[in-house]
Formats: C-alpha cells, structure tokens, sequence
DNA sequence: ATGGTATTTGCGGTTTTCTGCAATTTTTTT
DNA sequence: AAAAAAATTGCAGAAAACCGCAAATACCAT
C-alpha cells in the first residue's frame, strides 16, 4: 500500500466514523505502528485531522470549537447517511437533491460502487466528482442562491426527462397530515418532479424535523417508499410512519 | 513500445485500478524503471495523474490543488486572476470555462460587484456560490470526469442560447499557427460554442503554455479578443499575439 | 533510401525516501 | 505510584528517485 493510499484511506475512515485507532489501522492497512503513527503525523502536519493518543480525530469536529448543537446534528446526519448508501447498488441512476444530508452521504460512499449521480446541487455535485467510479450529470438551470441548488423552469423540465431507480431528498419538514412540506416555492416544484422522475423515494431528515411542517406541500405521505432517520427504526416518533406504509431505516 | 503507447498504457490501467506501481509497470511493458518513470513524470507534469513513491495514483486521490509542484504555477494563475477580474463591470453577463485559472478569478472577485455567470464547471461554480452579489447559472448536462465541465450535446445546445457579455476561458495551447488548441474533443465543441455566444472573448494562461499546440483547434486567433498571462504586457514573448490583433494584458 | 538531427532509452553511481526495529520518554490507566 | 500503552528518537537496510552520459532509436528533409 502506497503512502498516499494509505492517507487516503484514513482520511476515508475518518470521514465515515469521525475517529481512527492507530491499532485499527495497523491491521487494516498490514503495516507497522510506526508507520501508521507517521502518516498520522503527516496528515495531522497538513491539516487533515487530529492527531490524539491512541489514534486520531476528524475535524468537522474541532472547526466549531463548542457548538454541541452542531455537533449532535452533524452526528445524526453522519447516521442517516450511513444508513442511506446501502440502499444504493451497483448500476443504478441516483437522483438526489441538496442539502447537508446529502453531502454528508456523498462522503460515505464506499469507492468502489459504481453510480451514475443526477443532481442540482453544486455542493453534492463537488463530492461526487471526489468520487472514483461515479458518474455524474447536472441538471442545469439558475442557481438558488440560498440552497445551492438548479431549481427554475429549465431544471424542472430536464427532470421531467428522467427516470432513475432511486431519489434521495433531503427533508425539511414531514408530518402525518401534511406529508413533506418546504418553504421555497421552487424547491417545492423541483422536488416534486424528482419524486415523479423515480422509481423509489427515499427521504432523509434529523428527528427533530419529524411532526413538523412548512406552507408548501411537497407530496402525500404515501409516495414516499423510505424514510431514514438518525433514529432506531422501531422507535415510537417513527410508528405513525411506517404505520402509513413507509419503510422506515 | 512507444512513448504515446505506454503513456496510453498507463492512463489505461490507471483508469481500470486508480493506481499504479512502477515495477508492474516495468515488466508489464518491458522497459526499464528509468523509462516508466519517465513516464510517469511527463504524465504528472501534464496533469494526467499522482506521482507517488513507487508508483502513480488516478487523479481522483487528489484533493489539495495546492501540492508542492504546482505552487509556482498557482502563484502566476493569482496574478493572471487579479488582472481579468478587471475587465468584469456591474451587470455583466459572464460565460466562463473550467480549470484552475477560472477558480482563481472566481476567489479574486470583489464582493461589491453584480454579475451573472453562467458555467458548466461544477469547482468554478463552488466559488461563485461564495460571492455575495453574484447571480449564478448552470449549464447543465454529463459531467467529464477528468476536466469536472458538462461537456455533451445538452450543454453545448444550452450555450447556443445564450448571448454574454465576456467569455473567460483558461486555454491550454496556443499558437500563432493553429490558434487555441486543446486534447479532449468534448470540450473543444463546448469552447467553441462559448466563444461563438459571447460579445468579447478573454483568453488566460500561463506563459508556459504560449506557442504550444495540440490536437484540436479551438478557435483561430482572430476570434480572440484579449489575451492574459502573468507576463508584463510588453514582454516580447508576447509581440506576434498583440501584432496579430488580440489586446494583450 | 539516406544521412543528419533530435529524441529517447538504458546503465552506473549517488542521493533521497520509506519502513521497521530497538531504546527512551511521555502519557494514560489502574 | 506503578504498570501499561503510546509517542518519540535515532538508526540501518532496502527500495526508489535522481543525474549525467553514451548508445540506440525515431524523425525529417533531402
């Protein structure tokens, strides 16, 4: 294994788990301590973690020194996405909206996996070309600057086009009686569209954004086919959920 | 075994397994290690790949642009940069290209300026999300991996809409002979497209690149409005493009 | 075809980098 | 406070990179 391989697969590590044994990686990557402890040291030089005893730590962490509040909803997206791409199989078109769920799933993608990505977001757009064996396609249009994403009349028409196996959305907001609900009329639209151009829809949001809603409906419940929380699925916030049909991870 | 061959070679299995070792290499083509490491360093040089110890990584292990080699280079691109943001005023319409010079102008922009920029280039589009003023449009369509811009039919008929104000493209040869060139096919179609719907056209590079060609003519000079490189103007160096016509910076 | 030019290639010797080992110091844990 | 785990330091062998040079090869114009 090649040096910056191994940068690289601690930096892969790190991102999936936020924390590194130095132990760990020795076995994992069949080198000595030393070594492991060396390329620690190096990215820890660069910039690219923190080195502590026994291992090291991302950094997403330590960039807001005490905001417990970004801490905790940073974890939970961490959860969320790991739970989301392995929904995602070899082969499959993928069409995802934006947002930091979003992009905190484009990290944990294992490298080998091979997938087209369709998307409107720039930030997610920029993870998936990080990625080795992704493909990606944008869908054009005017940028909103709030979101970050393509979300006019041109973007809506080109996902009108499409027929992907599966769609991600970050959500909002989500309840029983309203379904999925937004408060930006174009990203209403945007993800409408999206949710016709799929074959299966998975949503994705923190816990606290369970009961809540926002004026715009986005769909009814019942198009929804998953629906992935930081939670235990079998957790009683979840039941009204999967009691309406969806499969709740 | 030629030169061209191997290097195709190696792009080859670079693309197949995202890395390669020198001694494979060595006995894969029967040459010796100077030669693949000949190689190996044209190719870096080119930017085709990650020279490693022992080998060569695919570009996608890349994450820092800022890598020993390429510093001197940035430094130039920063200077390039600073005199093209010049030439954008209040309410332009701007159509720009990929690559690293374009992102060093996109960081260069000051914050008091409105303009809309319309692009295909997912890591210049990043940065123009950061600007407090800009308006932001994408182009959308398949993403080409290596050079990050849509690239295909959809987007060069998107660009055929369009009529800009300026053009900005970082160009990767040019000559008084041939004009600007270029080695990938799909993004000659789309930068000629981009001159042809645009008023004024500003090319940028490097010196380095000056009176170089390369398989694709791109435009003749002709259609070239303004050219930039870190030279001082008057460098002589420059004397046959601002003989041929093209306002030099 | 041919001869000259320029590029490319392989080799020997040297320098640098990488990696694991052992001894020592620091930190953590009990 | 003592024991255990991890970090640091210096070192040495091996592998790889670098440099200059001479031979071989490809290229070009005649």
């Amino acid at each position: 294994m090649l040096k910056k391989e191994r940068h690289a697969f601690i930096m892969h590590q790190l991102n999936l788990h936020n924390k590194v044994l130095s132990n760990n990686l020795c076995t994992d990557m069949q080198v000595s301590e030393d070594t492991v402890r060396r390329d620690l040291h190096d990215l820890s030089f660069g910039g690219k973690l923190i080195k502590v005893h026994g291992g090291a730590l991302s950094l997403s962490f330590s960039e807001v020194p005490f905001s417990s509040e970004k801490f905790y909803s940073h974890k939970n997206k961490k959860v969320i996405a790991e739970k989301a791409v392995k929904l995602i199989r070899n082969g499959m078109f993928v069409l995802t909206s934006g947002g930091t769920t979003i992009v905190e799933m484009a990290r944990c993608l294992p490298p080998q996996l091979k997938v087209t990505f369709i998307t409107g977001s720039i930030p997610a757009a920029k993870e998936y070309l990080m990625h080795p064996n992704a493909e990606l396609i944008i869908i054009g249009g005017k940028i909103l600057k709030d979101s970050k994403i393509t979300a006019d009349a041109e973007a809506i028409s080109k996902v009108r086009q499409i027929n992907a196996d599966l769609c991600f959305l970050g959500i909002n907001a989500i309840d029983i009686a309203h379904g999925i609900t937004e408060n930006d009329w174009n990203v209403v639209q945007m993800k409408k569209e999206m949710i016709g151009a799929s074959t299966k829809v998975v949503c994705m949001t923190i816990s606290e954004k369970l009961d809540t809603f926002q004026p715009f409906q986005v769909s009814e419940l019942k198009q929804i086919d998953v629906l992935i929380t930081e939670l235990n699925p079998d957790d009683n916030k979840l039941k009204p959920y999967s009691d309406a049909g969806i499969y709740v991870l």
